[in-house]
DNA sequence: TTGTATGCAAATGGTTTGCAAGGGC
DNA sequence: GCCCTTGCAAACCATTTGCATACAA
């Protein structure tokens, strides 16, 4: 469960919209949520918070790092918790579904590349966009 | 220059907009587009388009195989003439300027993780954002 | 108490759509 | 001439912002 603390130590007034969307990011067993969805779910839960602070909060646990927040192509930014690890992301089209992968083999490339040409790379995302061919695509988002 | 005959080829009709906006792409020094420049540029050329249409024809032109779409971090879409290689892109983070590159073994890779996980790529998009580090950083969008 | 955070509503920015007029073929 | 295409304006959707109130410290 979230604390106070998590939000003291990155400098912010541990609030309830806060402390409940931390703890969202924390237990829900999807990890990667857009505003809306985690408007919806507080809602659900019963937490009287507005959209705006939603958005609000999000963009400043990004700013704290607790966040990291994708483009996918759905037009919509998608949030997830920062676990340090850098992954990259596998989404299924048809049912939405996220999966994460890592390969050191491809992060050497990128830095390589970006080397070659004169860039420093400050961040990157490889998102691969696929049809998940599970027998019954169940993940819906 | 292109020729009514490159639409026609495609299925549509070959209309003012649609050959000037194609044309842009084919003969214009900087490959990546959004909307919003692409009608800039033809009001400055004195074609009296509509921003709707505009819209209109990327996405039609997109269905056809003619341009890719690209969503970077900036939140509009960005098209670019379909010329077959796939490539992914370097981002400059600064001013900008988007840089191409393709990688043989990170294809491979990426083919590699696919398969193991059960997926079907369809498509795949690695967007490295950087710094260029260029003295002048000139390539203003 | 005091300044930051919140909720609401209105504003914004990119993109889409309804509709009547226009233009390929 | 028929039907697809266009331009305009209004609608849409995700996100941001102004402002008066509410709340953590």
């Amino acid at each position: 469960m979230s604390q106070p603390n998590d939000l003291k130590n990155v400098g912010l007034k541990a609030t309830l919209p806060r402390l409940r969307i931390l703890n969202l990011f924390e237990t829900s067993e999807v990890r990667h949520l857009a505003a809306e969805d985690v408007y919806r779910i507080l809602l659900a839960e019963g937490v009287d918070v507005g959209l705006a602070t939603v958005y609000r909060v999000l963009t400043q646990f990004e700013a704290a790092g607790l966040l990291v927040r994708h483009h996918f192509e759905s037009g919509k930014a998608i949030f997830e918790l920062n676990q340090g690890r850098h992954h990259d992301h596998l989404v299924c089209l048809q049912c939405g579904m996220v999966e994460e992968f890592y390969d050191a083999e491809i992060e050497r490339r990128q830095e390589q590349i970006a080397k070659e040409r004169g860039f420093r790379i400050q961040e990157h995302s490889l998102y691969l966009y696929a049809d998940c061919l599970k027998t019954d695509c169940p993940h819906k988002t």
